[in-house]
DNA sequence: GAGCACTGC
């Protein structure tokens, strides 16, 4: 009896606390709302939403914009018309956080009210009326509905990033706005004059539309407000890129952080980057530190060094734990740096500049800024993509430094001199400035724009880089001499791939492999398959082995695709689908496999096995003939093919350009006569990667407008 | 015998 009223007991007072919980969970989250600094402009920021069309929303870290903005909206009746509001960000983990959080705050579950959709993930419903989303599924969505008829806001959030995928869509948004604004005055087939995407829009809706559905071309759009989000000081270029449109600010709520410069500059980064580490370690109060470093070889010397000076200390002061973080560390590792320290220790966290915006680590005090990056620049001319060392802009110092200012007041300290800050580049270089330009044009392309060179870009990508890129795609068979979309390049661009394995795809399917090459081209698309940490060098070597192919890279890729699938479906027999799905990431580890690489290559191939089927291809096999499967590769990658030079090094046929294998490749040693590659990085040399072993006659055969028998 | 920051469809 005792126990059963025991029993009773704690389950009323659990019961108890959960409502109180909840209560006083809500409770808080009203809270925390109203504090915000955004909350406090709700009525004014809701009023000028509704007086512009456009409106530029500057707001600081830490001001609410990205969470309060939509419900604001939401409530103020932005949704009648039956609308939604549709909010962007650059990174996926940013709209899922946001969603949820918003979710939270609203008191509905993820996925009704308020939801977001990613590449392969789409928490959304009919009822959804603020979907967080990717800038690039947005764009992917246009190409299915040129309006964006569902959207009655569109918010594009995080716009100073300036990444490839938000200045193509604000040059989108903004002719979609026009459009839609003509349409509502019911002139949609009559005005013909500035906006390109208005008129090709007016003609694809004329194409589609004949017959039944005729009545509806001058169906009634409501008009798009758009809003576009940026944490930079300067408006101006947004508000001149939208006539003129009104920029608001709102307050943020940061600590302050103090910069602290070098009275000499330095010579050594790294040692004066560790000699910083050690002075705020000894002489600073608690708080852990952020240092920046350029690659994961600088971030394993700069850690080797600070074990070895630790041991040169006192007992006493050994307290500092070191952490790395970079992109190609398997995410268990990556974790580590959320884990609280120990009483008394210190952290000290070695990142790249993932730690700038897609990792917000809570307890840094302390920044050391080298002021370095590597930047990837891209090459139109040569097709070459270089990863460089170079210092970073004002903009992304003053990210840095803010990392330091999160959890309370902290120090920056920038390993250069003031004078040295001054002469940094305001900001970083916008990503549609420097990389291959092939898949934005044949989007454009697909979205109805030809004239790709005079679209109204916030900024211009160079000429040379878009002749280029339509050069490639017309060798690819996508556009025409007269440089209009063909209907293989239709094809293509319904494909979320590089041009190249679109195309690939279609050659494989002409060829009868295509169940192969949606394998290839699924591994091909990721990060490093492979990982092989210093300190096991030799054992992941041995793993490699059991899978190479000596005709190249993409068997060998193919090899590893088919063993993890075959370990995983053989699993599923016995096991339930999670189950299953731990022992292939085990598998991954046994085999020194990234496990989250190949998890993303296998979402990517049931995705772009669904495309392919929708697009009506056969999916054969060509078994174990890897003779076709490499002349298919040879008709595919015909593009990047390169020959041997007699001193061992290759030629690549269209550029002229010398370059080595990457010594990464299973073909390093073999080096066979002729190959075909996918990837062309200089770094301290030229490379080449993901090779395979082609015969040159092939090329002959197979691209005879760009080969012919040598003599 | 080198070594690739980050993001996205």
């Amino acid at each position: 009896m005792p126990s059963m009223a025991a029993n009773n007991f704690s389950r009323n007072t659990h019961q108890n606390q959960t409502k109180g919980d909840f209560v006083s969970r809500k409770q808080k989250i009203e809270q925390q709302r109203k504090n915000l600094p955004i909350a406090a402009v709700e009525r004014r920021l809701v009023e000028e939403v509704r007086n512009n069309d456009t409106l530029i929303i500057v707001g600081e870290t830490g001001s609410g914009k990205t969470t309060q903005i939509p419900q604001y909206l939401y409530k103020w009746g932005f949704c009648r018309d039956g609308g939604i509001i549709g909010i962007t960000q650059p990174r996926r983990v940013a709209a899922i956080t946001v969603a949820k959080r918003v979710a939270e705050e609203c008191g509905v579950p993820l996925g009704q009210k308020v939801g977001y959709a990613i590449r392969f993930e789409d928490v959304t419903s009919g009822q959804t009326k603020i979907k967080y989303m990717t800038d690039g599924l947005l764009l992917r969505e246009a190409l299915l509905d040129p309006y964006l008829s569902k959207y009655s806001v569109i918010i594009v959030d995080e716009a100073h990033e300036r990444t490839i995928h938000t200045d193509v869509l604000l040059g989108l948004l903004k002719n979609v706005q026009k459009a839609r604004s003509k349409s509502i005055n019911g002139v949609v087939n009559t005005d013909h004059n500035n906006s390109n995407i208005g008129h090709a829009l007016e003609e694809r809706i004329d194409n589609q539309n004949d017959g039944i559905l005729k009545s509806c071309q001058v169906k009634k759009h409501n008009p798009l407000k758009l809003i576009i989000m940026s944490a930079s000081m300067d408006a101006r270029v947004f508000s001149e890129y939208f006539g003129g449109a009104k920029a608001v600010h709102v307050q943020g709520r940061q600590f302050p952080v103090d910069i602290f410069y070098t009275h000499k500059p330095e010579t050594d980064c790294i040692d004066a980057a560790l000699i910083t580490i050690f002075q705020i370690h000894l002489e600073e109060g608690p708080g852990d530190v952020l240092v920046f470093l350029t690659g994961q070889e600088e971030i394993e010397s700069v850690e080797r060094l600070i074990h070895e000076r630790l041991r040169q200390l006192p007992e006493c002061s050994r307290k500092l734990l070191t952490f790395p973080i970079f992109s190609s560390l398997p995410s268990e590792k990556q974790m580590r740096v959320f884990m609280p320290s120990p009483a008394g220790y210190r952290k000290v966290i070695l990142a790249t500049n993932i730690a700038e915006t897609s990792v917000t680590i809570p307890g840094i005090r302390y920044v050391v800024d080298p002021g370095l990056v590597k930047a990837r620049t891209y090459d139109p001319k040569m097709g070459v993509d270089s990863l460089i060392i170079v210092t970073t802009s004002k903009a992304q110092a003053l990210q840095r430094s803010g990392r330091a200012g999160r959890d309370g007041p902290g120090k920056c300290y920038r390993l250069y001199q003031e004078s040295f800050f001054e002469k940094l580049t305001d900001s970083t270089l916008p990503e549609i400035k420097r990389c291959d330009l092939s898949n934005v044009v044949l989007q454009l392309k697909a979205l109805g724009i030809d004239d790709v060179i005079n679209f109204d870009f916030i900024e211009k990508p160079d000429r040379t880089a878009v002749v280029n890129s339509l050069w490639s795609l017309y060798l690819l068979g996508a556009v025409t001499e007269d440089n209009k979309l063909s209907d293989v390049g239709r094809q293509m661009a319904r494909l979320p791939l590089d041009p190249v394995y679109s195309k690939a795809l279609i050659i494989a399917s002409q060829f009868g492999c295509l169940k192969e090459m949606l394998i290839c081209v699924a591994m091909l698309s990721v990060e490093s398959i492979f990982y092989a940490p210093r300190e096991k060098l030799e054992e992941s070597r041995n793993a490699l082995k059991s899978f190479a192919s000596p005709e190249g890279d993409h068997l060998t890729l193919l090899n590893v695709y088919r063993a993890a699938d075959e370990f995983f479906q053989k699993n599923k027999m016995v096991h339930s689908e999670e189950k299953a799905e731990k022992n292939l990431r085990k598998w991954c580890k046994d085999n020194y496999i990234n496990s989250r690489s190949l998890k993303h290559a296998r979402d990517i191939h049931s995705q772009i096995v669904r495309n392919v089927e929708q697009m009506g291809l056969r999916v054969t096999s060509c078994e174990d003939d890897t003779l076709l499967l490499r002349r298919c590769l040879a008709a595919s990658f015909f593009l990047k093919a390169a020959m041997k030079q007699p001193d061992g090094a290759y030629r690549v046929t269209l550029s002229g350009l010398i370059v080595q294998i990457h010594p990464s490749s299973v073909l390093f040693r073999a080096k066979p006569e002729c190959i075909v590659f996918n990837e062309l990085v200089h770094t301290n040399h030229s490379y080449v990667r993901n090779v395979s072993r082609i015969d040159y006659l092939w090329l002959v055969e197979l691209a005879p407008h760009l080969y012919a028998v040598q003599d």
